[in-house]
DNA sequence: GTCATTTCTTAAACCAGCTTAATTTTTTTT
DNA sequence: AAAAAAAATTAAGCTGGTTTAAGAAATGAC
């Protein structure tokens, strides 16, 4: 049905056949083109959305209004504006497809009631955000140590395919650097 | 017994006082002075911490031999390199004490019997996990839109207490600051 | 209570990465 | 296949925040 998010899931939990066709209820599979938005800023982040085949970000816009673009996901990764998500809050965030996309969404209700229902489910999502915490502090221990030069570099050559697929101003905004900066960084490589 | 540890889990979950004594078995309760270590660059976090009382620090030396402190934990705050947590592997980081503290400490083979004998407490840690991505986010963002003054500015306004309980050399590290930056800036407010 | 250590301040020179602006290349649309 | 739009490059000048170095003030230990 879904390989990339039954697959995942069974990477972290013990859960048979009949507790993943209930699972079924509680998604909403959307099949989406090219730069569509499944939030925007002002609304709330009604689901959280797992990357099934594709590739979405997220972005806000800033006081220079620029799209500055905080995250990206692909295959296997969950997107979501959190606080939005849990409080029920107004999101200053826009999520869009970057390419042609298949997106598994659970909705606010649909989640409380799905963990509920299945409790390996819990212990998914408590693992996967557990994990998410971990990406951020290395991530973040990487912003500390390493000029934005070093963290560009770091990041193209740990990420190659990501390099391909994304427009590279994307990855600049991305990376908190100016399309020109990293032009010049690329030309200094080669 | 914990107050602000089982405070903090009521705030989440529902749980019984019976399950709250249960959880007693897997919870090490640490009486620690100023500047103690919980954990040292090489080692393998083995445990994640719960600020009952006082305050922790986490942070690297970097290339420059600086102390770099990537996070704070005050009351209820948890605290672990997740990634040495949950691997196994060997942490780069440093965890210790800014002052006196009382800390809870939960070991990884704790932690998992914990999870099994109290599902509420798998659940608790979901949302806790949940909350923490979504704090990061939100720092983040902050991150992307912010000048280092602003983003200064920002947090001392948001956090005045952290800026009168913790040296302000500690805060200039944690900001990305150097601490003659972050002096220029105070007197500039004033 | 005083000495030693830690923390904070001041100021000048410096530079990594940004801004601005114009051109070229690539991609998308018709 | 041509026109339009989007993305990438180049280059010069500038600036927010760092570095370096030294002295002053605050704090903690005995």
């Amino acid at each position: 049905m879904y390989p990339n998010f039954i697959g995942h899931i069974r990477k972290y939990v013990e859960i048979d056949d009949a507790s993943i066709v209930l699972l079924n209820q509680y998604i909403t599979p959307l099949k989406l083109k090219r730069k569509e938005l499944l939030l925007k800023e002002g609304q709330v982040c009604q689901s959280i959305y797992f990357v099934e085949k594709g590739c979405l970000r997220m972005y806000f816009i800033d006081n220079k209004l620029n799209e500055q673009i905080t995250q990206f996901a692909l295959e296997h990764w969950w997107m979501a504006d959190h606080f939005s998500f849990i409080d029920n809050k107004p999101s200053p965030y826009f999520i869009q497809t970057v390419e042609k996309s298949e997106i598994l969404a659970i909705s606010a209700s649909s989640f409380e009631a799905m963990l509920q229902e299945i409790p390996q489910m819990e212990r998914y999502f408590r693992m996967v955000m557990q994990r998410a915490v971990a990406a951020t502090q290395l991530r973040n221990k990487y912003l500390y140590e390493m000029s934005k030069e070093e963290f560009y570099q770091h990041f193209s050559t740990s990420f190659p395919e990501f390099v391909q697929r994304v427009p590279q101003y994307m990855i600049a905004s991305y990376l908190g650097l100016t399309p020109q900066y990293v032009s010049e960084l690329r030309k200094k490589k080669l």
